[in-house]
RNA sequence: GCCCUCGUAGCUCAGGGGAUAGAGCACCGGCCUCCGGAGCCGGGUGCGCAGGUUCGAAUCCUGCCGGGGGCACCA
């Protein structure tokens, strides 16, 4: 079943070809009241016809076959046509709505393979605040891609190799493995780190000692390797507790590290040198892609293999390109990587399409988003100026709002910690996605966890709101929507929240055609506050008539049914109760 | 110096070239024995500046101003 914009689409668009052979009608929501649609595009149709606008989109509308669709059809001066939709079909399509596991969104008819680039932390180093918004932009996106169908590759490219590995392993050598074991398990990366960087300054020997062990590393010396893996895999062990914590679907599986393609470096340089375009420059291999500039207008190198023989992150990054348009057959991939990346990704990408792993430029997508800050609006830290470690931020979040829902409702013990949970994690998450990915935006503990505005608390509430109708009756949800009543749509609040309740595919639609999580968001806000709206005016256990009170039960139901699959989307898990 | 990005209400943010630019906080009034709010209703200010394209610009283009970021061997 398509969207309402869909199916006034679709029947207009006959009509517009049928007046303007090629024109295209294009729908918007309309702000006019009693208005629910605009179809623009007879004015463009009007101009190659040299006619007047208004009379092109009025042979439109006689030429379109709308009946039982529309209340009421006009024509503006500019030529915009204005859609009412009637009453009765709307109810007709929220019964149908219904009988719809997938709440009408769709599947894509042409399911593709994506990889979606996301998350990245590096190993013994701690996950910080930092990390936040790839790890949950991606994730979403992965459930959104995955919903409509296609086949999501997740690829964590987490900082497994690189010289700082030489200090690292002999720092591990000096603690001794039990105990770096032990203090990486228990999630102290940012200590070890620290004490292995200090032990790297203070002592020459130690620094020799390092620069040896990166050499025994990258030759493959065996016993190198084995202590290498322990910081792997206990690090790995660690971002998977996070993971958990933060409900992301990533898993140790999806942990694809730059070390992954160290075997594929050689030939990447090779089918570079091959194709002609490697050039040696101050004695680094580089690429110099077309339209890339230094400092000086220089142009600018993507430097595959430094002067001492080593590959540098470029080379990393395009033998990752090779490989996921290669063996994985990726239609697509995604980097959810931060915006400071976007000029080195950019010529990563042309360097992939020039060399032809890359099949068409358009096939390869940074996802930027902007910085997370705080109050003062300067880089988010804590008030003693340190980087924040996601996890106590997590743990935070928890405790906030177990606060915050102790002094809401009344539930009990266990109830309470796990709906505290639900919603301290939910508030975070939401917080992120909810703005524009692109735009850098404040945290503020107060204002997520508030339960008015544009948060997930608020919308939580909303859908334990139409539950707790349910439960009060004693009625379930669930068998109210099997039953599917006939839909009364009297009050114009009901036809609101009504057809508000049939757009949920147009806000699938948008936020993956522009990799943008705050567009559901906006919509899952908009149709929480329009319930808020039926809800003050139309009683529903009270309702004037058994027909109404299961019509409006309908409604009750099927909007905790699309706030919930909208959050699940999302990432964002939803409490019966609050 | 060049490139990217952002600039919308006092604050935090929405606004897929369309009609009178919207929310939530905050502020001021009024109403609340309401199916579960710290609730409901009402109240007003704004597109950084200047040009351009267009029937129509917060939206697209150019320039400037301001914030953030990037610009050869760290990833």
């Amino acid at each position: 079943m398509p969207s309402p914009s869909g199916t006034l689409a679709a029947r207009l668009a006959p009509a517009f070809d049928a007046v303007s052979p090629g024109a295209d009608p294009v729908l918007r929501p309309s702000a006019l009241d009693g208005v629910d649609f605009q179809a623009n595009g007879a004015l463009a149709a009007a101009k190659r016809l040299g006619r007047a606008p208004a009379e092109v989109a009025a042979e439109v509308v006689a030429a379109a076959d709308l009946t039982g669709v529309c209340r009421s059809v006009s024509v503006a001066a500019q030529g915009f046509i204005n859609l009412t939709l009637s009453e009765e079909w709307i109810a007709s399509q929220v019964a149908e709505l219904a009988g719809d596991p997938r709440l009408g969104v769709p599947l894509a008819p042409e399911p593709q393979t994506v990889v979606v680039d996301y998350s990245g932390p590096n190993v013994a180093k701690e996950m910080h605040a930092g990390h936040l918004r790839t790890t949950v932009i991606g994730d979403a996106i992965c459930r959104l891609l995955e919903h409509a169908g296609h086949r999501v590759v997740r690829e964590n490219h987490v900082g497994d190799w690189g010289t700082q590995f030489g200090m690292l392993i002999e720092h591990l050598v000096d603690v001794g493995e039990e105990e770096a074991a032990h203090e990486l398990s228990v999630g102290d990366l940012d200590t070890f780190y620290r004490q292995a960087r200090a032990a790297f300054d203070a002592s020459e020997q130690f620094k020799e000692r390092s620069r040896k062990r990166v050499v025994d590393l990258q030759s493959g010396d065996p016993e190198t390797l084995r202590l290498w893996r322990i910081l792997v895999d206990q690090s790995v062990a660690y971002f998977q507790e996070v993971y958990d914590k933060l409900g992301v679907t990533l898993t140790p599986e999806d942990v694809v590290g730059e070390s992954f393609y160290n075997d594929a470096l050689p030939a990447v340089v090779d089918e570079l040198a091959e194709a002609g375009l490697l050039v040696e420059s101050d004695g680094a291999l580089c690429v110099f892609p077309p339209g890339f500039a230094g400092r000086d207008g220089e142009p600018l190198p993507l430097i595959v293999r430094k002067s001492d023989g080593g590959f540098g992150y470029a080379a990393t990054d395009l033998a990752a390109l090779r490989d996921r348009f290669g063996r994985l057959g990726a239609d697509l991939a995604l980097y959810v990587v931060g915006a400071p990346q976007a000029q080195h990704l950019a010529m990563c990408f042309a360097v992939a399409n020039m060399a032809g792993w890359l099949p068409s430029p358009e096939r390869a997508v940074h996802v930027p988003f902007g910085n997370m800050l705080g109050a003062d609006r300067k880089m988010f830290k804590t008030r003693s100026g340190e980087t924040v470690k996601l996890v106590d931020l997590l743990d935070e979040a928890v405790a906030r709002a177990a606060a915050v829902v102790a002094g809401h409702g009344d539930l009990s013990g266990d109830e309470a910690g796990e709906v505290a949970r639900m919603v301290g994690i939910g508030a975070v998450k939401y917080a992120d996605l909810s703005t524009d990915r692109v735009k850098d935006y404040v945290f503020d503990w107060d204002r997520m966890l508030s339960f008015d505005g544009n948060t997930g608390p608020y919308l939580q509430y909303a859908r334990v709101r139409c539950l707790s109708i349910f439960r009060r009756a004693s009625l379930d949800p669930a068998t109210h929507l099997g039953a599917a009543p006939p839909v009364v749509l009297g009050e114009p609040a009901e036809r609101d929240l009504a057809l508000a309740l049939l757009q949920l595919p147009d806000a699938v639609e948008a936020t993956i055609g522009s990799w943008s999580p705050h567009r559901l968001c906006a919509y899952l806000f908009d149709l929480a506050g329009l319930y808020t709206a039926f809800f003050e005016s139309c009683p529903v256990l009270r309702a004037p008539d058994p027909a109404v009170r299961d019509s409006r039960l309908l409604l009750c139901a099927l909007t905790a049914e699309v706030l919930g699959r909208g959050l699940t989307l999302l990432g964002i898990e939803t409490p019966e109760r609050m």
